[in-house]
DNA sequence: ACCTGAACACCGTTCAAGT
DNA sequence: ACCTGAACACCGTTCAAGT
């Protein structure tokens, strides 16, 4: 998408790209990634049910314009310190997934919105600013990422059980397969983790490691 | 699916659900996600279009069944050395899911399988060896996960773009916006990395800051 | 107990036709 | 330039009916 730019007009027009990719952030966030659909986001916008394929090539083209578009909410943070710049981005990047939960199922595409490349150009800024460079600073910007991203879906699929009785049954069966899962029926596996501490302190191990990579 | 048992025969049957699982699993190695179909399916195992849903509740049931399943693929390494042995789980766990790329679309989902679980239950179990115990073992336990996962997707994602006049495109975009992302076209960050030299580095990363954790 | 086909209520997308 | 509706080739799932 991002190589084909928007259709320009004369006068303010009823549909724009900016107006799809809007609806279709609102339809998603209120109805879930299943209910999206073009007939539904057409008549939502008030539209013929095929009118979008004037602005837009194809459904994909919506969802990585809606996914990108996202992104546009994650601050950049300017502390001084790389690492509180770090923490500070991937914080707020893990909270704007989890506030778009179906964003995560869309990660499979590439990652080559506008908003997402100025959240990785930060991203491997600040890990410049600190000092990485080649292999390193590649590995260190994709292991962040990923600590974002592995986050947000483990999250986002855990809610998928939210229904309680899913849950409670879920717990059940790893008690009663106690013996073949004794590590994990102890720690409580199945039961909701504190997600905000695990994140923190995922995060401060790879900060960490990557500090002693720094060091010597 | 994992508290409803599979339906038991007097007989051998022609249609099973191991059968159907594993033509699910060949259908997705050959033709991808988007050509998984029911009746699709129902054809490969030459059964008629509505059969399936006598050993299995609905689509997601089989996508579900077939995720677990490539689990089993997942090597259990024999190292003494912690270190090695979570290195090792990391890495054919990454290699499973590369092998299986509409693998990483479906995490999503709640990771219950009981293949899913034999593999969590080593990775924590190695963990507590280690040392760790209560939110720090969550965090690590997660982390590495997340490493693994994160990893898989972006490099799925990558492949996406596979087409070399797209990849092209893409990289081209990035040198013209050379100023709104410097250190993105300075590094090459639309150019294939090394992805088994990023994945590797940064599960060091996570490892020397769970070490560091550990020696406190 | 297991399998079938017809049928229902949807999809994404194309395209000739309208304004 | 923009929007429309009919039409095509599909979906997942239900259910009465077969063996």
């Amino acid at each position: 998408v991002w190589l084909r730019p928007a259709r320009t007009y004369r006068t303010a027009p009823p549909l724009t790209r900016d107006r799809i990719v809007a609806g279709a952030v609102a339809l998603l966030d209120s109805e879930g990634a299943a209910k999206l659909t073009m007939r539904r986001l057409a008549e939502h916008l008030g539209a013929g049910p095929t009118t979008l394929y004037w602005h837009v090539r194809t459904k994909d083209d919506v969802l990585d314009l809606a996914l990108d578009e996202i992104f546009a909410e994650v601050p950049l943070p300017d502390a001084a310190d790389w690492r509180e710049r770090l923490s500070a981005l991937a914080t707020g990047w893990r909270a704007v997934m989890l506030r778009h939960p179906w964003s995560a199922a869309l990660l499979v595409r590439p990652m080559l919105g506008p908003h997402v490349l100025t959240r990785t150009e930060f991203l491997q800024a600040t890990l410049v600013a600190a000092g990485l460079n080649g292999a390193e600073l590649t590995a260190a910007t994709y292991a962040i990422a990923h600590h974002v991203v592995g986050a947000a879906l483990a999250e986002t699929a855990s809610r998928q059980l939210a229904d309680a009785a899913a849950e409670h049954a879920a717990a059940q069966y790893l008690r009663d397969n106690a013996e073949a899962y004794p590590t994990l029926a102890a720690s409580g596996h199945l039961e909701e983790p504190d997600w905000d501490d695990a994140f923190a302190r995922g995060l401060d191990y790879l900060l960490d490691g990557i500090a002693v990579s720094l060091a010597t």
